[in-house]
DNA sequence: ACCTGAACACCGTTCAAGT
DNA sequence: ACCTGAACACCGTTCAAGT
């Protein structure tokens, strides 16, 4: 009836031809949206309003999506460090901080990155590009090459703005919310959210400042790299 | 023909009944020799040699199998650190280490460890029972809970003796396998790469000494907490 | 009480067929 | 060249039925 709109462009959307990067896009939105669990090729096709096969054409297999998925990350990720600026002899720890903080906003706005990133069996050569840029700025700060290898084993992912924290930051747990049961079982722990909970009575337990900790421990360890360069 | 023997009870072992217990047992059987993908229900239940279905009287999910894997991990964990001691009040570095490094064997044994520990949505009480452990002997060597606190974030999962390593330690890639092109790409690396190479000839590139660098890390960390502790 | 066969609802992926 | 329907080989899991 009536001719084409842009509405049913925008609704229909039949004619953009499907494409790698078309499919990287709408997994990275999947991910975002509602996690690496409900990333499937049926879902994938869904959100691209084409059957499931059709992909196939496009990527070789969902590994392939993940690796793809990590480009797109670490594509982010060098955008982001790239900005801080280059390596300068004077102060590594300022600018390699800098950078690293850059990074982990890239992973905080990807939440299962980390994840996906460190699952994949293969190295992806941005990976390998960030870590060179790494020792770059290292070198730069007056680093062997020896120490350099070995900052980048205490940095571990930490160097990538992100840590795989091992206890939820969510302790919507019985046994957390239980505070006698726990004194009982866990009196260090217990003591230390007692504590916690003391000094920050509003904290609602949510006294893991994730960004605040980052800083803490990244310090500490640019820190203990610099006492190794400078004394030995 | 002939009357039961030992040897009929080893083939057919049609007597033990299945419990939780032996299904764990089985599960972490497979993981050590095939790795985590190995491990589905019905490969489980083969292995134990019954139906798929029959394990869902012991165990509710697949996911409870993995909560298992990581109470019979965490268990070893657990026995291997109670075997260097309670904690003491002079240094706390010591003993911290020697219980770290303890735990670290047992995710050695069990490669699969980390992954399936990471991976959980709940937290293990033994899990909890175990950083319990560590906040005593920080709290014993003088810490206060705040910085003991800020302890567990520095070490991460390296407190329980892994780190999830970015890298993988074979690198059979051909990137890696070039070194015109490395070099090109990849100058920082490369150049730690030659001199690694230069320093240790017949290394063949396996010049991560995973060992040798976890305890470097390790003592970095600890060292720069008892700065923390001692001076502020 | 413990085990099972058949079946269901999902995966990723192949293949021959359509346009 | 690009997309598709039907199908295959796998998952984890449910359920009614066997002993």
């Amino acid at each position: 009836m009536a001719p084409r709109t842009d509405a049913d462009a925008e609704t229909e959307r039949p004619r953009i031809p499907l494409s790698r990067r078309r499919v990287l896009r709408a997994a990275v939105a999947i991910a975002d949206r509602d996690g690496l669990g409900a990333l499937t090729m049926r879902r994938l096709a869904q959100e691209l309003g084409v059957e499931a096969m059709s992909l196939y054409h496009h990527v070789a297999s969902k590994e392939a999506v993940l690796d793809g998925l990590v480009e797109v990350v670490l594509g982010e990720v060098m955008a982001a460090v790239d900005e801080v600026g280059a390596p300068s002899p004077e102060d590594w720890r300022t600018i390699l901080r800098a950078r690293i903080l850059a990074a982990r906003e890239v992973f905080l706005r990807h939440r299962w990155a980390p994840r996906v990133l460190e699952g994949r069996t293969t190295t992806s050569p941005l990976v390998i590009a960030y870590y060179d840029g790494v020792v770059g700025v290292l070198r730069a700060g007056g680093f062997s090459y020896d120490l350099a290898h070995r900052a980048l084993h205490v940095l571990g992912s930490r160097a990538l703005g992100f840590t795989q924290e091992l206890f939820d930051p969510d302790p919507g747990d019985a046994e957390v919310a239980d505070p006698a049961a726990m004194a009982e079982q866990f009196p260090n722990l217990a003591g230390m959210l007692a504590q916690a909970v003391h000094d920050d009575p509003d904290g609602t337990l949510g006294f893991c400042d994730d960004q605040f900790e980052f800083e803490f421990a990244l310090d500490l360890i640019l820190e203990g790299l610099e006492r190794r360069r400078a004394g030995g």
